[in-house]
RNA sequence: GGACCUAUAGCCUAGUUUGGAUAAGGCGUCAGCCUUCUAAGCUGAAGAUCCAGGGUUCAAAUCCCUGUGGGUCCGCCA
C-alpha cells in the first residue's frame, strides 16, 4: 500500500491520510478504514461506524451522530456530515481540483505514466498464429491483449519484451507437408498462399476421418522435418516466409510491432540441451516409450519431452522457450497471453520450472475465453472461421458509410473510418473480463452506439471542437480560478480524471486491460452528462470558461492517453 | 470419471480479489430533446427471486459448503 502510495500520490495534499490521522487521534486506534461514497454526493470519504459499536456499546448511528460533534477537521476537509451509521468527509474542492488538473496540464501526454514499473523487464508473449492458417477472428484476442497489456507496461515504467511465439512447428506441419506432396504444387501456392495451405489442411482433415493411419504419416514427416530433411526443410521454410509476410498487412492495420518473432521453430536447436537441463534437474521417467516428467502428485497428467518415435512436443519446445527467455531477457515478470483451453498445459509448464527451483511467481498465464458462434465453436480443421481482415474491412467500410451520412463535409474521411472501423473491432474486445466467451454476432460487433469505441472517440473530437472552437490556449502557466469549478457534473469530471494512474495500476496487478475500457466509457459518459448540461464557450465569463476548458482538455488528453493504451486512435474531428 | 473456468433485467456486460449506504452501464422497448460548443449524443419511464439451497456476519452479488446449468481441458495436436 505504501509503495503503490508513493507512485500515485503525486497530489501534494494527502486527504485521505489527513483524514485517518484525525480519526485515529479521536478514537485511539491504530488503524482506521475509509470507504469511497457510493454517490458522489455523499462526500469523498467515508467512515463506517458498525465495527465500533461492539466495543463502544452504541448504536452505530449515534457513534456517527457524535462523532460529527465532537471531531476536528482534517486539513483539506471542509465539511463532516453523519449520514446514518456513515461519518462522511467532503474535501476542499478548489484545492482537489487544482491539484488534479495542474498535474494534468504539466504531463500532457505522459499524464498516467510513471516509474512503477522501475525499468523491470517484462515479456510479453502475444499474437502467435500460426504458419499456413488464415489469420482468423480467434487470434484477435491474444493480439489486442497483449498489445495493450505491453503498452500499459511500458507506460508505468517497465522495459517490455514483446515477442510474437510464432507456430511454425510440431506434428501441423507433418500433416501440411504431407499433403502437399501428396495433393499440392507450388504454382497454385503462389497464387493465394495461405488460403491454398488452408484448404491442403482442411483436406488432410477430411482424409483423415476415412483413414485414421493418415496420422502416422504426418508424424514421420515432422520428424523427418525435425532431423533436418533438406527437400522439407526448404518447403517448410517456404510456407513459413509466405505465411509472416501475409500476417504483416494484419499487423499494418492494426499498428501493432513485435520485438522478436522466434517462433517454436528457433527453438529447435535448444531442445536437446533443455531435456538434459530436465533430466539433470529433476526426476523424469519413460512411460509408454515417452520421455515424461511425473506430476500425478500435483494432480496432473504428465508433462510429455520426448515422444515414443523420437520427436519432441509443444512441452518441450515451450520448457526451451523459457529456459531461453529467463537466461538471455532475465525478466520480472513473464506473461503468455494463450486461451484458457491451454491452462492445464501452462499449469504443467509452470509447475515443472518451480520444481526447477525456477520462481514460479514470474510466469503468467494471461487466459482468454473462446470466441464462439451462436451456433457453436469455431474449428479450423473444419474450415468454418471468420477472417480477421474481413471483419476489419468490414467495419472501416461501415465507418465510411456512417461518416458518409452523418458529416460528409468531413476531410480525411477514410483514415477516420479506419480509426473508427478498427478501433471499435479492438474495444468490442477489450472492453469484457477476457475470461468471458464471445459470441461472435455481426450486428454487435458492428455496432457504433452505445458502449463502444466510436463513442468514445465521438466524445473526444467533441472536446477537442469545444477548445478549437474556444481559442484558448491550455498552458500548464495559466491562471485559473479552480474556485468557479462548482457543479457536480464538472467535480465528477474531477474525481473520475484523478483515479486514472490506480486504474492501469490495478492492470498491471490483475493482467485485465478491460478495467481502462470500462474506465474511459464511465469518463465519456460523465463527459457528455457535463457537456449537454454546461456551456463551455461563454464570452461573457472567460474566468468559468477557462476553468471548464481546462478540464475539457484534461478529459480529451486522458481519452487520447487511455485509448492509446489500447491501441485505439482518437481523430480531431470525426 | 477427474480438474479448471463461469452463472447478475428480454439480450450483452461491470461490480466479486479488499463484504457496507437505493445492485451500475449498454442494446432493445416506450416518451421527450438538434435556429445555441459535433444527435456516433443527452434526459426520463418500464424492466433484477444477483442460478438454487444452506452457513458465517451487525451487514453477502461479493466469503465458506452442497447442488444445478453452461464452457474448457485431461501424453505422443498446439
Amino acid at each position: 500500500m505504501e509503495g503503490k502510495n508513493r507512485y500515485i500520490k503525486k497530489i501534494k495534499m494527502n486527504f485521505e491520510k489527513n483524514i485517518k490521522d484525525v480519526l485515529k487521534k479521536q478514537l485511539n486506534l491504530k488503524e482506521v478504514v475509509l470507504e469511497i461514497p457510493s454517490n458522489i454526493e455523499l462526500g469523498d470519504y467515508a467512515f463506517p461506524c458498525f465495527t465500533l459499536s461492539k466495543f463502544l456499546k452504541k448504536s452505530p448511528v449515534q457513534i456517527s451522530k457524535e462523532l460529527e460533534q465532537k471531531i476536528k477537521l482534517p486539513k483539506g476537509v471542509i465539511k463532516i456530515i453523519s449520514i446514518g451509521p456513515y461519518l462522511n468527509f467532503f474535501i476542499d474542492k478548489t484545492i482537489f481540483s487544482k491539484e488534479v488538473i495542474t498535474n494534468i496540464l504539466r504531463k500532457k501526454e505522459k499524464y498516467g505514466s510513471s516509474c512503477f514499473g522501475k525499468k523491470e523487464k517484462v515479456l510479453v508473449e502475444f499474437s502467435s498464429p500460426n504458419i499456413a492458417k488464415p489469420f482468423g477472428i480467434g487470434h484477435l484476442r491474444s493480439t489486442v491483449i497483449g498489445n495493450s497489456l505491453a503498452k500499459i507496461h511500458s507506460f508505468l515504467g517497465y522495459n517490455v519484451i514483446k515477442v510474437n511465439h510464432i507456430g511454425d512447428w510440431g506434428t501441423q506441419f507433418g500433416k501440411l507437408l504431407y499433403s502437399f506432396e501428396k495433393w499440392g504444387n507450388k504454382r497454385d501456392l503462389r497464387k493465394d498462399p495461405i488460403n491454398y495451405l488452408f484448404n491442403l489442411y482442411v483436406k488432410f482433415h477430411n482424409e483423415l476421418e476415412k483413414d485414421n493411419l493418415l496420422i502416422e504419416d504426418a508424424r514421420i514427416y515432422f520428424k523427418k522435418l525435425e532431423e533436418g530433411n533438406v527437400k522439407l526443410t526448404k518447403l517448410w521454410s517456404l510456407f513459413s516466409s509466405l505465411s509472416l509476410s501475409e500476417f504483416q498487412r494484419v499487423y499494418n492495420l492494426l499498428n501493432i510491432d513485435f520485438d522478436y518473432i522466434q517462433g517454436e521453430s528457433f527453438y529447435q536447436s535448444k531442445l536437446d540441451s533443455t531435456i538434459d537441463i530436465i533430466k539433470k534437474t529433476i526426476p523424469t521417467e519413460i512411460s509408454e516409450g515417452a520421455l515424461i516428467v511425473n506430476l500425478k502428485k500435483k494432480n496432473m497428467p504428465p508433462l510429455l519431452l520426448r515422444k515414443t518415435n523420437g520427436s519432441t512436443t509443444y512441452h518441450t519446445r515451450d520448457m526451451a522457450a523459457a529456459l531461453y527467455r529467463l537466461n538471455k531477457f532475465k525478466p520480472k515478470k513473464l506473461l503468455y497471453v494463450v486461451g484458457s483451453e491451454q491452462r492445464l498445459h501452462f499449469n504443467q509448464l509452470f509447475e515443472v520450472l518451480s520444481m526447477m527451483n525456477l520462481s514460479r511467481e514470474k510466469f503468467n498465464h494471461v487466459d482468454f475465453g473462446l470466441i464462439n458462434f451462436p451456433e457453436g465453436k469455431m474449428s479450423t480443421r473444419k474450415g468454418n472461421i471468420i477472417l480477421l481482415e474481413e471483419v476489419l474491412d468490414k467495419s472501416i467500410n461501415l465507418a465510411l458509410t456512417t461518416i458518409n451520412k452523418k458529416n460528409p463535409s468531413l476531410k480525411n474521411k477514410e483514415i477516420i473510418a479506419k480509426k473508427v472501423g478498427i478501433g471499435s473491432i479492438i474495444f468490442a474486445d477489450l472492453s469484457n473480463d477476457r475470461i468471458r466467451n464471445i459470441s461472435f454476432d455481426w450486428d454487435k460487433i458492428l455496432d457504433f452506439e452505445g458502449e463502444t469505441a466510436p463513442y468514445i472517440q465521438y466524445t473526444y473530437a467533441r472536446a477537442r471542437s469545444i477548445l478549437k472552437k474556444s481559442k484558448i490556449k491550455i498552458l500548464s502557466k495559466n491562471k485559473i480560478d479552480f474556485s468557479l469549478i462548482t457543479t457536480k457534473e464538472e467535480y465528477n469530471l474531477i474525481k473520475q480524471i484523478s483515479i486514472f494512474e490506480e486504474v492501469l495500476m490495478k492492470i498491471a496487478t490483475d493482467l485485465k486491460p478491460h478495467h481502462l475500457a470500462k474506465y474511459l466509457l464511465v469518463l465519456s459518459q460523465s463527459f457528455n452528462e457535463f457537456y449537454h448540461k454546461h456551456k463551455v464557450i461563454d464570452l461573457d465569463n472567460k474566468e468559468i470558461m477557462l476553468a471548464r476548458a481546462s478540464i475539457v482538455y484534461s478529459v480529451a488528453q486522458i481519452i487520447k492517453n487511455g485509448l492509446n493504451l489500447l491501441g485505439i486512435d482518437v481523430s480531431e474531428e470525426m
